[in-house]
DNA sequence: AAATATCTACGATATATTTCGTATTTGCAA
DNA sequence: TTGCAAATACGAAATATATCGTAGATATTT
């Protein structure tokens, strides 16, 4: 049973996992700052998802308390997943050195990446 | 002005990167190997995708000459930028960490991408 | 040249997604 | 307790996307 966030979906996720707990009008709130849709659009989404079961909620009080069931880390690996097969004919190394090349990365970032490089090929012997 | 391709374009695009040049048969014989669309529907999809710019036909002869005007790096270089900002936070290192981790590279990749740091590194100094 | 196959054009339908309007409920304040 | 503000529920319209059917044009075959 495959649930695939919409793109609408994907941005009120994105809020939730930042605050962790969020009622539709947080989440309204943070959207509006970019974006121009009404509280009842978000409203409607919210409830769609809850139904679809990519976030629950907590009914106990007249105010519903959101929280996300879809996790960043998944969405995480479906887009990579996703990306690699349309666009990187599945290449992990091209979407790296991609992703080094036009994202500048600061030295810790760097040295991150390769600690885990090191990590990996020691493991592999 | 922003032109988008569509999940269906993008198939599309696929094939046309592949092939290079390729008509509405060729395009739709492909995309009938793993989808179950008619031929129209990869027609219509394509001259749709010619009014919007992302491909070019030679109709000279009857049966047009389709090739991709919308690149393969553009693809990949939006396509980071996406998921970077929607689901890594803008976190260049998680997002190749996550991508090493999950989708095993060869050792050939790996190098090439240590060898890709380390020029990186240099060229810093 | 007639019949047949293959192609394009294009409107129309189907489906998915987003947006909104309105009714109803609930809590709080006057 | 009455009225107002803010919330939910939900159908329906608006929009975006994908799919198809049919007509007409162009080649190909017999």
């Amino acid at each position: 049973m495959e649930i695939k966030p919409t793109e609408s979906e994907l941005e009120i996720l994105q809020v939730l996992w930042k605050m962790g707990e969020a009622t539709v009008r947080d989440v309204h709130e943070e959207l509006a700052k970019t974006k121009g849709a009404g509280y009842t659009t978000t409203l409607k989404l919210m409830q769609i998802m809850d139904e679809k079961g990519l976030v629950e909620r907590d009914t106990t009080s007249k105010t519903h308390i959101y929280k996300a069931l879809f996790s960043q880390e998944k969405a995480q690996s479906n887009a990579l997943d996703k990306i690699l097969s349309t666009v990187f004919e599945g290449s992990t190394s091209d979407l790296v050195i991609q992703a080094l090349g036009h994202h500048r990365a600061s030295k810790d970032e760097i040295d991150a990446i390769k600690n885990y490089l090191d990590q990996f090929e020691k493991n592999k012997k």
